[in-house]
DNA sequence: CTTCTTACA
DNA sequence: TGTAAGGA
């Protein structure tokens, strides 16, 4: 028997289980991020480890990281469970910095467009 | 109906 | 990422 409970997943099954689209999931793959068997006819097939591994990029995705740090960032993970293992600190901390850039870039920006709004004549 | 690749918005 | 096209 074969169903949807099985450790070998289509990449419909994958993308119900993680709330991944097929899309994304395939340029997960493009990326390197996960490795997918083929079948005879070139169908995608994926395993239960592979559901853990989607989740992990949609966690860091979530963060605004790239695909190509997530992709060294990934290994990083301890097995089981979403705890990060210490050698993400380094890529964390720089992504924060160029978050905060942006952040004060935009301030930036923000304050450029109230003063210019003072110059707007009723 | 599901998946595949390529390509464009 | 979404979506369209053209096949398998």
């Amino acid at each position: 028997m074969s169903g949807p409970h099985d450790d070998v997943l289509s990449i419909g099954e994958l993308s119900r289980r993680t709330r991944a689209s097929v899309r994304s999931i395939r340029h997960y793959e493009q990326s390197g991020l996960l490795d997918a068997a083929r079948t005879s006819t070139g169908h995608r097939r994926f395993t239960a480890d592979d559901v853990e591994t989607v989740r992990r990029i949609r966690l860091l995705l979530d963060g605004g990281l790239s695909l190509a740090v997530i992709a060294k960032v990934l290994p990083c993970f301890a097995d089981e469970g979403a705890t990060l293992d210490a050698c993400v600190a380094e890529y964390l901390r720089d992504h924060l910095h160029t978050v905060q850039e942006r952040i004060a870039h935009l301030d930036r920006q923000r304050e450029s467009i109230t003063r210019l709004q003072q110059l707007v004549s009723a």
